[in-house]
DNA sequence: GTACTTGCAAAAGTTTTGCAAATTG
DNA sequence: CAATTTGCAAAACTTTTGCAAGTAC
């Protein structure tokens, strides 16, 4: 029950207190898996077997305009979402879809030199490599 | 009817040639709106009435195995696709959901250091930005 | 008590697929 | 002629939405 008090002061605040949102929240701070909507209300019924579908979308639609949660794209065509808020990058793999983590710090991308440039006003961005993973490489020899 | 000659060659040699797939691969290249599937869709009807939207689909996936165009994900859930082959990133608006290019040289990501960290082999990277665009940021300003 | 959130179920939107006919090489 | 591609239509899958009941403040 801290997590109410850390984190729903930091909700807009028409915003209430529900389990639920709790639980989607927590489900995607722990994981490490990006899972789509669908995996987390997979995940969100081992603790709430009545919870719905439609509330997992909406609290994840709700997560993601505060800003506590990153709604992923890839290029898969289906959402997938990140509780880490850190700086980092991902890496996915083209022939298996796993995506992994790539720390900050690799790259400094900034800000200003695309702002003057666009016009925009940017607030953040997504770096997203593609490759084979070091199982896939392997595979991939073996039955070319 | 050049564009066979200059395009097919690339193509996977069991693929044979078809106007519905010319089609395709000429709207996107034309293209500076990275259009969803179903705007493909609708562009095509224009020259083909007859052509169908599973006929675009399994095209577009078509290509994007082939490395003829990409697939890009954004955080929409939706899929778009650029025919643009040359390096380049995407800046997109949180508001109004417009997508602009924006021009390779601004920063020089490297796969060595990511590869060597991950062990992928990195065949290609997606570095998009997103911020409110110059009409959003005023508009934002007349109606808070 | 009021406003927000939920579960359910239906609807809307996106993508894939089976199949017979047409087209390509 | 064999293999690939198409149009059509149905199916599968993803996401949103309306509404009455429940919960938070």
């Amino acid at each position: 029950m801290v997590l109410i008090i850390v984190l729903w002061p930091e909700m807009a605040n028409t915003a209430k207190y529900s389990k639920q949102r709790e639980l989607i929240l927590n489900i995607l701070r722990s994981s490490k898996s990006h899972p789509t909507a669908d995996e987390v209300y997979e995940q969100a019924r081992l603790q709430i077997p009545k919870i719905s579908l439609g509330t997992v979308y909406r609290n994840l639609n709700f997560l993601a305009a505060e800003g506590r949660i990153q709604r992923l794209g890839f290029d898969s065509g289906i959402a997938q979402f990140d509780g880490d808020l850190r700086d980092h990058y991902h890496i996915r793999c083209t022939r298996c879809g796993r995506i992994e983590d790539v720390p900050h710090g690799t790259h400094r991308v900034t800000y200003d030199e695309v702002e003057s440039l666009t016009g925009y006003k940017i607030h953040h961005l997504h770096l997203a490599f593609f490759g084979l993973c070091r199982e896939c490489k392997q595979k991939r020899e073996e039955e070319p």
